[in-house]
DNA sequence: GCGTAACGACTACACCTGTAATCTGAAAGA
DNA sequence: TCTTTCAGATTACAGGTGTAGTCGTTACGC
């Protein structure tokens, strides 16, 4: 199952996991199109996708309709895993603590991310 | 400046941002040792660092010394950027919300990320 | 001075990625 | 039935990556 997913694939599976099972036509039309893909592009995406077996297929007539095997959160989980260990040795404190001081919280994230710590405590 | 590091050569430069400048078979010495590197390969990361303008190198006698031209600050910066982009369109809350859930924070975790806050909002 | 060891430079090579184009077979239309 | 069309399957190909090996030069030890 977990041969790792490539930036580009990514791209493809963002789609099936916002809406499956789709064909590739249908997966091509959504996928983000700043990437510019042709629909060739897009096959082949989902063909390695398959061979890695992060996504499954059924017949449907003369086509496949593709869905995900792998959730979301589960390879959310991972990426956010490999970053916190690369860069901070596995310690969320230090990433919060950089993204502090990158002032990539505003006030309102604070307030969020406190109020989300709050509910943990309880 | 920034073609992008990768993984392996992220190795090399965590090396030198711990200490610098090295030559090249102290950084080999130095390297993690669970990669099992050849000071070959170590070398070839050093040369395309350098191509990439993420080392400068200074003569000694008949070597080199190398240091970082990236801060691992901004290094950090970009990759953690990435990661919230592609996964959590660039919200910090969601991150934080997201490791919060697969129970990657302790209650020391969340007393520090607490007076780390508290700390920002004065 | 002369061979050798140690540098960096250059080359290698398989696999992954991004980005398709071509092939093949079968459905569908004429 | 003959042809066109549309799927997926297979092939392509350049650039990046991981992991070295070889070449050419030069400082050093004898």
């Amino acid at each position: 199952m977990s041969e790792r997913i490539s930036e580009a694939e990514h791209a493809v599976m963002e789609v099936l996991w916002t809406q499956a099972p789709l064909g590739a036509v249908e997966v091509a039309e959504r996928v983000d199109p700043t990437r510019g893909w042709s629909i060739r592009t897009v096959k082949t995406m989902l063909s390695r996708l398959l061979a890695k077996g992060a996504l499954a297929h059924e017949q449907d007539g003369r086509r496949y309709l593709y869905r995900p095997t792998v959730a979301r959160e589960d390879f959310v989980a991972r990426e956010s895993g490999r970053l916190l260990d690369r860069m901070f040795g596995g310690r969320v404190t230090p990433l919060v603590a950089h993204l502090a001081e990158q002032n990539r919280l505003t006030d309102k994230d604070i307030e969020e991310i406190e109020a989300l710590l709050r509910e943990l405590k309880s």
